[in-house]
DNA sequence: ACAGGATATTCAATCGTTTTAATACAATCG
DNA sequence: CGATTGTATTAAAACGATTGAATATCCTGT
């Protein structure tokens, strides 16, 4: 006789029970290595994999997570997926994760913060047990994620220090970074420098602009403030693009003589070198072009872009360390003071910075 | 007399029916819209959706997809989220999901094989219900992926045809995109035009160039073959980069005249400006050269880069529609079959072609 | 006055796990 | 020898929703 046809193709830790012989508790503690397993013997535990092998079974993760309270999932929330800066912390993020039992869901704001909210407020219901922000730019979410502080979510944003709101956060060191910035143009021999600075309302901006502040003051470089120049307000990323475009042409303009320029980011960087060619100038031939970030295209593009680096696989792979590191204390929660991470910048040095000639 | 104390901040089902006095069955009828709840009356509906409300009730979707058998997720499988290609078919994805009730749930492959099978693994565990693939580069996936047809999953790729294998297909016109870009060449007076293909293994590289032969004998335009090459077959996508900078450094050195050049995409069309530059040339004035894809670094390198655009985030939401309309009509499943949509390339032009000087 | 349909609500079973407490037996101890 | 401890396994109660069948009431037409 043929054993009952199943009516559904669904193989459930009941089927393996009847099968291997055992109850259905001891099943599920063996395949989910609960800590009982200790107890249950080598040869029973042999015998349910094998037979929960045969089977094809599949746990089904909604009753689990219904039952254990676990939902094993890391949420994940992006400003804007389209930035080439957040690919690579994802790539971090992802990879730490990876050997976990957690799995990241991924979401993405597409920079507006209706959006943001929206997609948090799914993350909650999706029931993550952790939340990483990607945030390459941040108006004042404080007051979303502060929330979750209350209900004890593990959260860590990257790209944007918020440690101000006791919000932990994993960033580039933005002042050493435009410290280096400046000093690669100076060492190279440059002392007419333009700068273009980011944003006002993004912290980054201020950040590096001590930087270069600061090595200007130790090395005696006068930072003629005609020769500065700051991007506005606009919340679209490639903005840069189109702001180093103009304020270059408005620095060209204006006649003054500079042989290097340090750029906000990369794009920004970009939109120099444009500038710069639409006047039938190049770089680094008529003035040398720094740029921040690293993004993919800065090595694409001709010529390929020196820049400051920022560790961004890194970024993510800390952030995700400090959440995980969170998760496994669960009980004990000391409540870890949540404060900032900064992460060393490095320079990469390519085709557009060279001795002023 | 306070209300009992609950124990767990959850605020459940129950809670919400004891509070507006009905029973649970009403109150789940009501706030997940269930058919029944054409007969209930307005005023029960009114009352529970405001204690809802009150109580802060939110469905947990565990019990509920663990009851209903619905995930109410769409899982999108990507190659490699770092291949700018993907990115805005990932928005169009993203946009067309946002209205439905469905949720993506976003994996990287990172290029590896092993990933893709352990992420499509993943995928089926938390049960999508659908399932888009979103591969610019492609091996032979196709067994992994015809399980899934078996099981009745829905299924569309995007970026490349698969639908020899009777899946569900989403692409560019890649032969019409080629004719296009031969086209642009040919009107602004080119002859002597140079190809580097795309890898052989790539079915997007046959098609781009039978477009161009097409073009080429329509107008009786002569290919000669020694100004044909053809980049290798490695997996990395940045690798057309620097198949671009060798195989144009190749065709300079063979000195054999051509004042234009057709890239397989814009990577190898950018790689080609870069060895343009290295030996003293420059786009458009000494070569004009045209790219594929349309991928974002196009419009900031300089100068800009003319190429022939796939409408990816339409294709995203092409394939996110049919998925669509197939979990629409679940049961009727009339096993539609499963065949290539091919989408229109459009010519976008900038600054990397011209007429020959 | 009664069958039968439409409206309005509820009962109770069920989805597939995990987990707590219980059972059964063997070994060890004082 | 009774009590205790440690192994090995299981029974049964959750977890929080959905749903098919059942109940109850109200119309409406004949």
């Amino acid at each position: 006789m043929p054993e009952r046809k199943s009516k559904s193709a669904r193989v459930t830790l009941v089927d393996v029970a009847r099968k291997s012989g055992f109850s259905p508790s001891t099943v599920s503690i063996v395949l989910s290595e609960a800590p009982l397993s200790r107890y249950v013997a080598a040869q029973t535990k042999e015998r349910i994999r094998k037979t929960a092998q045969a089977l094809g079974y599949r746990p089904d993760i909604f009753a689990r997570s219904l039952r254990s309270r676990h939902s094993n999932t890391i949420g994940v929330l992006v400003f804007d997926i389209s930035d080439p800066f957040c690919v690579f912390i994802l790539k971090g993020i992802e990879k730490t994760l990876h050997p976990t039992q957690y799995l990241p869901i991924l979401m993405d704001a597409h920079h507006e913060r209706k959006q943001f909210e929206r997609y948090l407020d799914l993350l909650m219901e999706r029931r993550v047990e952790a939340l990483i922000v990607v945030a390459n730019w941040l108006f004042d979410e404080g007051k979303s994620l502060a929330g979750l502080r209350e209900k004890k979510m593990p959260l860590v944003v990257v790209g944007q220090d918020v440690s101000k709101k006791h919000i932990g956060s994993v960033t580039v060191d933005n002042e050493a970074g435009g410290y280096e910035a400046m000093k690669h143009l100076y060492e190279f021999g440059h002392r007419q420098i333009a700068v273009i600075r980011g944003p006002a309302k993004l912290s980054d901006s201020q950040l590096r602009w001590d930087g270069m502040q600061r090595f200007a003051s130790e090395y005696g470089l006068r930072l003629d403030p005609r020769r500065i120049r700051q991007l506005s307000d606009t919340l679209d990323p490639i903005s840069g693009f189109e702001g180093g475009v103009q304020l270059t042409e408005e620095l060209i303009r204006s006649r003054l003589k500079f042989t290097g320029l340090v750029a906000f980011d990369d794009l920004t960087a970009l939109g120099a070198v444009r500038a710069l060619a639409r006047t039938g100038r190049s770089a680094p031939q008529d003035c040398s072009v720094i740029g921040f970030d690293d993004v993919p295209l800065a090595a694409l593009s001709t010529p390929g872009l020196t820049t400051i680096r920022q560790p961004m696989e890194e970024m993510g792979s800390l952030a995700t360390r400090r959440v995980l590191d969170v998760l496994r204390e669960a009980d004990e929660s000391r409540e870890v003071t949540p404060d900032l991470q900064l992460l060393p910048p490095s320079l990469v040095l390519r085709d557009s910075t060279a001795r002023p000639s």
